[in-house]
RNA sequence: GGCCCGUUCGUCUAGUGGACUAGGACGCCGGCCUUUCAAGCCGGAGAUCAGGGGUUCGAAGCCCCUACGGGCCA
């Protein structure tokens, strides 16, 4: 087949809505968006929502809300339809019973009637004689007659299952090693090593690209393709693993990093929790750090994916989104800033915005600087020197024009005349409006708050 | 238990047999700037390349073994 003629790409990210939209999840889509619009491909988003006791309907909007926020946008869906609904694997079971039907007509699967105990005791028998365990057959075999409950077992052909996966190269397993597995439960509910080769197929995925934990499911899920007369996708992709600082696994429970909801709460930029992503786990081949969505679409590239697990590291996440947020311009950071200061309006961020810039990691960060504009501190204890250059502060800002620039000028003139450095005015002054050593510059401090506020609160120090 | 994937500064990583006295970034430390805190600029410490054997004139990179971590199946 010539390059002209290859099929148009198709990927998928087929997450399950088992609690809040979780780290990796994104992380997996993000390389799958990358991949499909570098090719002009097709992404879709299939819920696999098979697992009946754990999926909840407003788990799987969590998710939605989660990758929009991330601008990573699907084209087909649940939500939106497409030419391959429904997208719901709850929606398609008679699809997986017809499959597993045709296995079972073509002698490519056999009814189990095996019981957990059975199953277990036959485990514990290979076990005991130290051999790998696989499943005996017996129910291919010689099944039992007085038995109506069944599951459907697969047949595994056996031989080598070879392909192409765009990180590690070729890939070999030994399906003689890979004993038949269930594909239907005896509940009526396909396994997901059924349910997600048909729907990859069926939906004809080109390219699948998932995180590492699947790498050896893949040779289980080729057979079903196989056996099913499917055509297998062109390639796969195993990315690697995102662990917790602590080296494990993040865990939705033990790890709250997980949780896609937490960053959007905290104010980090979606930007910056791409740029990010991206870097965990892929790098450029050049010394830039700091990516946006188009750029990365640009160089990223399978081979350049790292084979091991990265962990996850605030640091540099905090780093990065400092990065963004110094990037964007000033009306644009004060309109994202408004959610998290729902004490103060419009105008007043604006004015801060200036100051709070390279003081933020993130956008919660505003708050502990700009507290002191709607909470009133307790009056500071000053000593006399101190009192002493709030006072000449004080006058000195009599009349002044409430703005920073104006601000400033009078304040210099007030601790050039005091031929002290400047934090000997600026200190006192500082903490008798804000109750706090650390707040902006002290011009912005005094000018985000209310003339008469501000000079209220020295007075208040000064006792006058 | 079987199979699979992995292992370079604390962390993310560069590295595809000679340019490696192992490079960059985050973080850390120090200095400069300075109005506190940041930001910015400059500098520094930090990796016997998991360990051991080979192969080779030469190995972080190739082969084998071991250890450790992770995953899947059971």
């Amino acid at each position: 087949m010539g390059v002209s003629e290859a099929p148009a790409v198709r990927v998928r990210i087929a997450p399950s809505p088992t609690g809040f939209a979780h780290l990796g999840t994104a992380s997996t889509a993000l390389y799958n968006v990358l991949f499909a619009r570098q090719r002009n491909g097709t992404f879709a988003l299939r819920v696999d929502d098979t697992d009946v006791e754990r999926n909840r309907p407003e788990y799987e909007l969590l998710i939605y809300e989660a990758l929009r926020w991330l601008g990573l946008d699907w084209d087909e869906g649940p939500d939106k339809g497409g030419p391959y609904a429904p997208y719901r694997q709850s929606e398609r079971v008679d699809l997986y019973k017809q499959n597993a039907v045709k296995l079972l007509a073509e002698g490519k699967a056999y009814k189990c009637y095996c019981t957990p105990e059975e199953l277990d005791a036959e485990r514990r028998q290979a076990q005991a004689e130290r051999r790998p365990y696989k499943y005996s057959r017996r129910c291919l075999i010689d099944p039992p007659k007085d038995r109506t409950e069944f599951a459907v077992r697969f047949k595994v052909p056996g031989g080598k299952v070879n392909f192409t996966d765009m990180i590690r190269g070729e890939m070999t397993f030994d399906a003689d090693l890979i004993g038949d597995f269930i594909v239907m439960k005896s509940d009526g509910y396909p396994t997901y090593q059924f349910a997600s080769p048909v729907d990859d197929a069926l939906m004809k995925i080109t390219h699948v690209i998932r995180g590492e934990e699947h790498l050896s499911n893949t040779p289980y899920q080729l057979m079903i393709i196989d056996a099913l007369g499917y055509e297998r996708p062109a390639a796969y992709a195993h990315m690697p693993l995102i662990l917790a600082k602590d080296g494990a696994k993040l865990s939705k429970r033990k790890h709250p990093e997980a949780n896609l909801a937490l960053y959007r709460e905290k104010g980090y930029l979606p930007e910056a929790m791409i740029n990010y992503l991206a870097l965990l786990g892929w790098n450029p081949g050049t010394q830039q750090e700091i990516f946006t969505f188009d750029e990365l679409v640009r160089v990223f590239s399978f081979d350049r994916v790292q084979h091991a697990g990265a962990r996850f590291d605030w640091e540099k996440l905090n780093w990065i989104n400092g990065e963004w947020i110094r990037s964007l311009d000033d009306a644009e950071l004060a309109r994202r800033l408004q959610p998290f200061l729902p004490k103060l309006d419009a105008a007043t961020i604006a004015a801060a915005v200036p100051a709070l810039k390279t003081r933020m990691t993130k956008f919660s960060d505003a708050t502990a600087l700009l507290e002191y504009l709607w909470t009133d501190p307790t009056p500071p204890t000053l000593d006399s020197e101190s009192i002493e250059r709030i006072s000449a502060a004080a006058e000195a800002l009599k009349d002044v024009a409430w703005e920073p620039s104006a601000i400033h000028e009078r304040l210099m003139q007030v601790v050039e005349a005091s031929g002290q450095g400047p934090n000997k005015t600026f200190m006192p002054l500082r903490l008798a409006v804000t109750g706090k050593k650390i707040s902006p510059p002290i011009d912005y401090t005094l000018a985000l708050l209310p003339e008469e506020v501000a000079m209220e609160r020295i007075r208040r120090v000064l006792g006058t």
